[in-house]
DNA sequence: CCAAGAAGTGAACCATGATTCAGTTCTTAA
DNA sequence: TTAAGAACTGAATCATGGTTCACTTCTTGG
């Protein structure tokens, strides 16, 4: 035998890859997972196309890649709203839905490619996985609320879905195509609207038995 | 000239383009728009691939044709609910809210597409007039609610996107998976999360001015 | 330097699924 | 009954885009 990997070509595609992976989600800010083709992201990182598939095992497998890498950096940036010391429940949610709906109004399509774009299965248990982190997040911000009385108890789970759904539908749809200078005052509201449905006192159960 | 189109035919043309459309929003049901295909459609209908083609241009604007018919149907239903005499605009809001959330998750893979599979672009337009008529209807009734004082004053447009973006993702997402015995209780609980949203005093703004 | 083993290449291949079109069958008015 | 004009048929065609693989180039221990 006359050749073993040495770290310098471990190294060597280590960056490869994540230039693979960087390359990917700049096309998904771009155009999504459907604008994602192997042979234009080949091109875009200067290999050929079946390079790529030394380093993913298919299209379905590199998409969960970029999903997961995407992922991690949003989910930290809600995270560090969470932490910050000093602030009470409501607050924290305000500055992490803030992060949110910011980050998704910079990069619309990569946002609703993670959020709302039909992908492959594989692709979408990422996604499930995805937005169980936002929920757990939320679900334990507001639970800590809860704990503190800094907010009245709820359904901390269902509470923490509506959350998001609430601000990316209201960012994300038509609204985001709005004037530029409007939209620190859109986000203020969506933030608003939130918080609202979570710091307000219990509404009178309302459920009408219609059939439908 | 010998032929002449009689009445007799049209209306059985007629009759043949809405059982495409039946079959196929059947299809949609079954697996959305990306599980609409021509072939099996055609097959559904019992007709051949190419008489398809009589009846609609492209699949894009079969495609089209059937978003906006199945819109018409779910649309037609929220509205009733808005109209009904007697109620209050929180009751009327619930009560629409209610008929959204209990068709969504009766059918819920039509409910996805309708809301967030993506589309060619032509059906997208179809979406957005879509979601303009339900913020229409939606915006209108927290309107109404605000002039008779039964809402405090708010931004009626994005509240009304942020009630169905809460309920779409409480409902469409992870938890729809859960036990139908439990859905009743779920679909109370998205309900009442968003009238708390519209009802509450309005909460003192907090907008974080980071960047992230 | 050499040979073994990897990594890289990209044109060819393949799968999927929409679209077409030449031929057939139906409908109508004369 | 007949012929003009539609409507219908479905196999063939086309477009798209993922995947493969025979071949070339690089890397490394001896």
């Amino acid at each position: 035998m006359a050749y073993r990997e040495t770290s310098r070509v471990r190294e060597r595609k280590q960056a490869t890859r994540q230039a693979i992976l960087n390359n990917a989600l700049r096309m998904l800010n771009e155009s999504g997972f459907s604008g994602l083709q192997m042979a234009a992201l080949a091109r875009q990182c200067q290999l050929a196309t079946g390079t790529l598939y030394r380093y993913f095992s298919s299209k379905e497998a590199l998409c969960t890649a970029v999903f997961e890498y995407a992922t991690d950096i949003e989910i930290g940036r809600v995270a560090a709203q969470l932490q910050q010391p000093q602030l009470t429940a409501p607050e924290h949610i305000a500055a992490a839905l803030t992060t949110f709906a910011k980050r998704a109004l910079r990069a619309p399509i990569a946002a609703w490619a993670l959020i709302a774009e039909p992908v492959e299965p594989a692709v979408n248990h990422a996604r499930l996985r995805y937005r169980e982190q936002y929920a757990t997040l939320f679900s334990r911000a507001i639970d800590d609320g809860i704990a503190q009385q800094s907010l009245p108890p709820q359904n901390s789970t269902l509470s923490s879905h509506a959350l998001v759904g609430a601000i990316a539908e209201a960012l994300i749809g038509p609204l985001a195509q709005q004037q530029p200078q409007h939209l620190n005052q859109t986000i203020a509201a969506a933030v608003q609207f939130c918080l609202q449905a979570i710091t307000a006192k219990p509404y009178p159960t309302i459920f009408p038995d219609q059939e439908c």
